[in-house]
DNA sequence: CCTGGAGTTGTCCTA
DNA sequence: TTAGGACAACTCCAG
């Protein structure tokens, strides 16, 4: 009898190691790899997303031999059909947890029973399962800590598998060599210079961001972190939205540098930021409205400007507020942005410019290149102040006191913002409050080669604190 | 039920 | 210069 043919349905798990579909595929009989591009999707992937899919679907290609089959549609009808043809008795699939995937993939599970093929779905992207960790009462928690208090004391994070899988003896790929070109992930425009210098999507990519930061990073995590000109963060948030490593994987990989440098502080709250984004996924799983509308109903009254004018100048990172600048340029030309300088902007975008927070939810789902469905709507949410924590409503960060803060050398400024160069460390976070004289000799003309800062800080800081004001007014 | 403590990530003013 | 309280008062969660 012929060996079963088995379909490994790669999506947002593309590795091979601690991989628990592919594991289980090999088990049952020889795979077939296979990955389908569905552009049709609510969420479809951004311009920068699309540029890590090409080279992270190059590099798994490379470690199956040549052998991944692509495919590019709904697959909710190709793969059944895709499954008959190549007379595949099993599908198997690591889960996504966005709410239309979740409903198409139950469909999809019932359409490939019927045709006799069985399917299978595991859990290879989180550490814990969105329906674990519910309080008492049966009901999600809604607030992170005592979410991460009762996860980490009743349910330890499950190690994760140290099978390596080489020379995997997959069905051989009888598609086109350029098939993965012709996807037409990547951009007409040559825009992704800077990217190709700061990133190398794939699984051997992901393990060196992920030493990288061992080494580096570890020491200092926990007060490091906040500096965005130190660089101390893991950059692992694009390695872990395409599953190019697994958050057990690199949970434990810093658990035990932590335990041999006696560094378990500083692990323990890298480990906490991986449950913040376990705490995302849980929390879209259970309101899966999240992504576009507010937690709290009263913020559908919020009087939110529409104001093309600040919005585009904000995205183009011409503010007249450096960090915000450095900020937004980053982003635009690296793919990524600093953590810290994320809230910022953030703050920036929905309360002194008073722009509603899906806008900035868009542009970073544009540009980023771990633009993730649950991360970017639960952090914008946070930011804005509507989602479900109860984060006072004046919380609003000032951006020069920020920046003065946390880059008071202006390195990270003058990096991004290399007009501003000339300045003193003490001139650089705020321009448009410097004496003329300061500013020419630093070559620096407002309004000609950086912008005049675009709100008065305190007058929108009030405008903001009204607004939110007159929300709770109304009850 | 009721109660009290806590809540990732702040800012500003005053003493 | 720095530390501490005000902001305004909500919701969540555990006991």
């Amino acid at each position: 009898m012929p060996e079963q043919t088995v379909i490994m349905w790669f999506r947002q798990d593309l590795r091979l190691g601690d991989n628990p579909a592919l594991l289980t595929a090999i088990e049952k009989g020889r795979v077939l790899p296979l990955f389908i591009l569905d552009e049709g999707e609510d969420w479809a992937p951004g311009a920068a997303s699309r540029w890590w899919l090409h080279h992270s679907l190059s590099a798994l290609n490379e470690s199956l031999q040549g052998n991944l089959w692509v495919l590019k549609g709904d697959a909710g009808q190709l793969l059944p059909q895709f499954a008959k043809d190549h007379g595949a008795s099993h599908v198997f699939w690591n889960r996504c947890y966005e709410p239309s995937r979740i409903a198409r993939d139950s469909l999809l599970k019932q359409t490939l029973k019927e045709a006799e093929i069985t399917p299978g779905s595991y859990n290879g992207s989180l550490i814990w399962e969105p329906w674990e960790n519910l309080k008492k009462d049966g009901t999600p928690y809604k607030v992170f800590t005592p979410f991460y208090k009762y996860a980490i004391s009743n349910n330890p994070p499950a190690p994760p598998s140290h099978i390596s899988i080489q020379n995997l003896d997959s069905v051989e790929c009888s598609q086109d060599a350029d098939r993965i070109e012709r996807l037409g992930l990547l951009p007409k425009i040559n825009w992704y210079e800077e990217m190709t210098a700061t990133w190398q999507p794939g699984e051997t990519g992901a393990r060196q961001k992920l030493e990288h930061f061992i080494e580096n990073g570890l020491y200092d995590y926990r007060k490091g972190r906040d500096f965005p000109s130190k660089r101390s963060v893991s950059m692992l948030s694009p390695h872990l939205h395409f599953g190019e490593i697994s958050p057990r994987e690199a949970a434990q990989a810093v658990k035990q540098a932590g335990e041999i440098d006696t560094n378990e502080e500083q692990a323990e709250h890298f480990v906490r930021e991986l449950i913040w984004r376990e705490f995302s996924y849980y929390s879209l799983y259970h309101f899966p409205h999240l992504c576009q509308e507010n937690i709290k109903a009263q913020f559908n009254r919020f009087p939110w400007a529409a104001d093309e004018t600040n919005l585009l100048l904000w995205q183009k990172g011409q503010t007249g507020f450096p960090l915000i600048d450095a900020g937004m340029r980053e982003l635009w030309q690296t793919g990524y942005m600093h953590n810290r300088v994320r809230m910022i902007v953030g703050s920036f975008l929905v309360k002194n410019l008073m722009i509603h927070w899906l806008e900035g939810a868009r542009w970073f789902w544009d540009c980023l290149v771990d633009a993730d469905l649950a991360n970017n709507s639960c952090s914008w949410q946070w930011v804005a102040g509507s989602g479900a924590d109860a984060a006072p409503y004046f919380r609003i960060f000032n951006p020069v006191t920020q920046s003065q803060r946390f880059d008071p050398e202006g390195s990270y400024i003058r990096k991004y913002v290399p007009e501003l160069a000339g300045l003193s460390n003490k001139a650089i976070h705020d321009p448009s409050s410097v004496a003329q004289e300061e500013l020419q000799q630093a070559g620096v003309i407002l309004g000609e080669n950086y912008p005049r800062a675009i709100v008065d800080l305190k007058e929108s800081r009030v405008r903001a604190l009204d607004a939110y004001k007159s929300l709770a007014d109304q009850g």
